[in-house]
DNA sequence: TGTACATCAGTGAACGCGCGTTCACTGATGTAC
DNA sequence: TGTACATCAGTGAACGCGCGTTCACTGATGTAC
């Protein structure tokens, strides 16, 4: 006799959407806890399950995790595309990707710290998802992406400069940005900019300065 | 009638310098597990005493991690003053700090761990021991030194532009540029730059599109 | 349309473990007389 | 120099807890006839 649901209740024995609720809820805990204090006691609460039910779709805890990094490559490759495919002049597309990449890492911080978290010394975890070559292949992808967006938008090339050598200046810029603003260490303050200014101008320095490298 | 000393064995009941050990230890653990994975049971074991022993010289595990991150932000600011204070041009030295930074944290990753590590919500933890008003009392003194380092190395200045702009960019791409290696995210290859050569290049772009951006 | 059955997604109880922390204690040290 | 005593840095046993994971199970679903 009940005719009416609860927000979030579940109708029923089996739950229909599981493996996709789980990786939402370890999301979420990620970001308000970090990836250390997520616990899959509490994946299962909030989704409104056994902890045992997780292993229905994952091999463990871990896997979940990787699963959530996966995710997180593919919606800021995602987003970066969009930002490519924007209005504008060259630099001011490839200055939005910048910008696109800080407020992804804002957003969804519980992607962002499952994707960059710095793992231990073992090598054999993400072996067995990846081709076997590279830790993170998503991640590759998405640095593949950013590297044929500067070609693309500087089509003259840098003069001798590979393209692939600014691009990593310019994710290790925004990366440095995004985890020091994550972590609140950040300098703020009335007269301190905001830190898309910040990668703004620092993108621009780091492009310009390699087109005119040479001219020097 | 022992007459010889085991590497490191202690002698009698007193350990002599626990704090100091125990912060070593700790250090080193972080280094090797991660934040997360390093333990106190671990730390006291690898010093030889027992883990309530450690309650002596810290309120807990916290106190112990803030110890370890601070004395890293002591130690980092000695090598960027001990750079700045180097010869060459004003360039140079300074990007001779840049490149003391990596070394720092690619030599030192238990205390750069410990020092930029994220920390959740709650702002209650560092309230304690700092004067009140900054999350990482020391964290900011390095910084300030890195401004006023700019400052002293530039005194024809940047146009207008704050000091202090230029040194959170440059502090972000070094941060960023340690980070991604320290997580093996860095693209690696025969035709892939050295991360000091990264740097190098990335602060020279920075510091030169600074002292020419009112030019344009 | 109805029944039998294979498949699969959950349950719930239990596990072993290792963590951070506490407590009453005891062994060593150093100082006063 | 020797003894009494306060101080302090360790011990070791125990705690409560919550974690990830396992296991035999059971309820629901969907397909074949």
């Amino acid at each position: 006799m009940r005719h009416w649901r609860a927000p979030f209740d579940r109708q029923g024995y089996h739950h229909g959407n599981l493996k996709e609720a789980l990786i939402e809820a370890a999301q979420r805990f990620i970001a308000e806890r970090g990836l250390g204090g997520f616990t899959l006691a509490d994946a299962a609460k909030l989704v409104g399950v056994t902890p045992a039910a997780l292993y229905r779709h994952f091999r463990g805890r871990e896997a979940l995790v990787a699963e959530v990094a996966f995710r997180g490559f593919t919606q800021l490759t995602e987003r970066l595309g969009r930002a490519l495919k924007s209005d504008g002049t060259p630099l001011e597309r490839f200055t939005r990707m910048g910008e696109a990449y800080l407020a992804f890492a804002e957003q969804e911080p519980g992607f962002y710290a499952a994707m960059f978290s710095a793992k231990p010394a073992d090598g054999e975890a993400c072996a067995a998802d990846s081709k076997g070559e590279k830790p993170f292949p998503a991640g590759d992808n998405a640095f593949d992406f950013l590297v044929h967006a500067l070609s693309d938008t500087f089509p003259e090339g840098f003069k001798g400069v590979d393209a692939r050598f600014i691009a990593i200046e310019v994710w290790a810029l925004s990366h440095g940005i995004a985890t020091l603003d994550a972590a609140g260490q950040l300098p703020k303050g009335p007269s301190m900019p905001d830190k898309y200014e910040l990668l703004r101008a620092g993108v621009l320095a780091l492009v310009h300065g390699a087109l005119r490298r040479s001219q020097t």
